[in-house]
RNA sequence: GGCGGAGUAGCUCAGUCGGUUAGAGCAGCGGAAUCAUAAUCCGCGUGUCGGGGGUUCGAGUCCCUCCUCCGCUACCA
């Protein structure tokens, strides 16, 4: 189990500046920022670190189609993704970019340390090579047609041979299985960790780690004719953020090795296969985790140009609001399982769960307050049974969270939090302050306490999800801007009686259809 | 083909080591309440637990088999 205190380094991908940034970025940075936020509120010193992967062929040539030179061309690009941060809210500590110098010295050194321990040789990379398509078929994959071999894209394929750097893979294929053996959290979820066991069990090749026939990478050292594999050059920025190779720099002394990758399923096998095997052959610490997550589908398809069905975080954001798109993301699927969303399930989270159960149980109760306590944190008499248990539920949300999040269950975890609003809205109609306004204001003000505290607990719960909607929750109660960290989850910290309040405005406005337009 | 996962209420899913009448949320129907963003609360499920066979006192849960769906099966990133 997680202790509330010590550092946390937990990184996105770097993301390919070939891609325009969708959805699916977006959505891996969000579960890396709730979690940096959680950890954040809980004690720990975070690192959250994003940033892009600028170098390849196809870079390469999108620049030169774009007519610009590569860096010119990254430098625009890369900011796109720089951009998703003002657009939702995300709080990152750093972001690196591969073409930057700190990122290549550390790319160099890792190659170094590979070489010095004899993991990296010289020998030639052979297939069948589409030129058209830039890339290497698999004898599998092509079609024989009279004599002459076709890649899937009907381009023709030739015999290619050329120099390159090889790395070692195959001495590492049962480290490997003993590193898995010995951290079965390495990989997750778990099906995820079977397909890896069951790749590596297959037994692995020795893995060519640099190209000659572009040259938009980081140099080899000492063979600058070769540029580095992609994929070391772009995993290696995980270290080079901390200041590698100076081991004794400060953030690489207090963050690596890091806490969690979290990747999309389509990388896995770059982040548990090569990623541990170059660290162990440089003799760098390994990462303790990488969490694959899965992909969201446009009500079950996936989102592509071609169908027209490509759902931006900007759109999301235009038309739920904010905080609203974060918090669907994460409670309508599962992280780590694929997951379908749509304009009914986001509608009916935002008026079901968030307007109707969090956003109206914090109006009723503020505004009851509002009008019977004078503006002002209520008194509390003797607590009962009841309110003693409403209260304790909500504290007790505190360590099921950090139990759902340290697995990056967060539907989980929100689910547990929505438990608990369930309960205020039951104890608000089983106390039934309206009532006790006539016949007992005492006990209504204690009643109204306890609520407006347990709204107090639930908002500094959520705040990692919803930044802002919980600030403004949390700025209805008066809470201090620096009362609202999770040590602030505990009785000594409770709303103080007589405190004025603002007046109450709603935080969650439904979401309503516009009128249907005529199109047909 | 091989390896792995999944198939449970209209929808999305939970069901720990096999053990009482198989659960939740949403949707639907009925009712209560009126503090609140027409929000809230209560009540209502005759589901061949994918099909078939087997083990067992007892199977959604274990075994066999079949069907369907999904993932992985290396060098574009």
């Amino acid at each position: 189990m997680m202790a509330p205190d010590g550092t946390f380094y937990i990184t996105t991908p770097i993301y390919y500046v070939n891609d325009k940034p969708h959805i699916g970025h977006a959505y891996t940075t969000l579960a890396c920022d709730v979690l940096a936020r959680f950890m954040r509120l809980d004690g720990r010193k975070v690192r959250l670190l994003t940033g892009t992967d600028e170098h390849g062929q196809k870079v390469q040539k999108s620049a030169l189609a774009a007519g610009e030179e590569p860096q010119a061309f990254v430098d625009a690009v890369s900011q796109n993704f720089r951009d998703l941060a003002g657009l939702l809210n995300f709080a990152t500590d750093d972001f690196i970019r591969t073409t930057e110098p700190r990122h290549i010295r550390a790319c160099q050194a890792i190659w170094q340390k590979m070489a010095d321990t004899g993991q990296i040789y010289l020998g030639s990379y052979s297939g069948w090579y589409s030129v058209r398509d830039e890339a290497y078929f698999d004898e599998k994959e092509l079609q024989v047609v009279d004599g002459r071999r076709l890649a899937p894209s009907g381009a023709e394929c030739e015999w290619v041979e050329e120099p390159s750097y090889f790395f070692r893979l195959s001495d590492w294929q049962q480290p490997l299985l003993d590193f898995y053996e010995r951290n079965p959290d390495f990989i997750q979820p778990e099906s995820r960790r079977n397909e890896v066991i069951s790749f590596v069990r297959g037994g692995l090749r020795d893995l060519s780690i640099s190209r000659t026939t572009f040259d938009w990478g980081v140099p080899v050292p000492g063979d600058p004719k070769h540029i580095m594999y992609v994929w070391l050059d772009a995993l290696t920025n995980y270290l080079s953020a901390l200041g590698f190779p100076d081991t004794d720099d400060a953030l690489y002394q207090a963050f690596w090795p890091c806490d969690v990758h979290v990747v999309g399923k389509d990388i896995l096998r770059f982040h548990t296969v090569y990623w541990p095997a170059f660290l162990m052959a440089a003799n760098v610490p390994t990462p303790r985790r990488v969490f694959a997550h899965g992909w969201l589908l446009n009500r079950g398809q996936k989102m592509s140009k071609s169908l027209g069905n490509v759902v931006s975080p900007k759109d999301l954001k235009d038309r739920y609001g904010l905080d609203q798109t974060r918090y669907f993301l994460l409670r309508e699927v599962p992280f780590g399982s694929d997951g379908y969303i749509s304009h009914e399930a986001m509608v009916a989270r935002c008026n079901g769960d968030l307007a109707n159960d969090l956003g109206n149980l914090a109006q009723r109760v503020l505004s009851m307050v509002a009008k019977n306590c004078n503006g002002a944190v209520p008194e509390a008499g003797a607590l009962n049974d009841a309110d003693t248990l409403l209260l304790d539920r909500a504290r007790g949300l505190l360590p099921a969270l950090r139990r759902e999040l340290s697995a990056l269950a967060f539907h989980r975890g929100l689910e547990a939090v929505w438990a608990v609003i369930g309960d205020a809205n039951r104890y608000v109609d089983e106390q039934a302050p309206w009532t006790l306004r006539k016949t007992d204001p005492a006990r209504m003000a204690t009643v109204l306490y306890t609520l407006a505290e347990t709204v107090r607990m639930i908002a500094i719960l959520l705040q990692p999800f919803m930044p802002d909607a919980m600030g403004r929750m949390l700025d209805q109660l008066a809470v201090a801007a620096d009362q609202r960290d999770y040590r602030r989850i505990d009785a000594a910290s409770a709303l103080v009686p007589g405190t004025p309040l603002p007046r109450p405005e709603g935080v969650f406005p439904r979401f309503v259809e516009a009128e249907e337009e005529a199109a047909g």
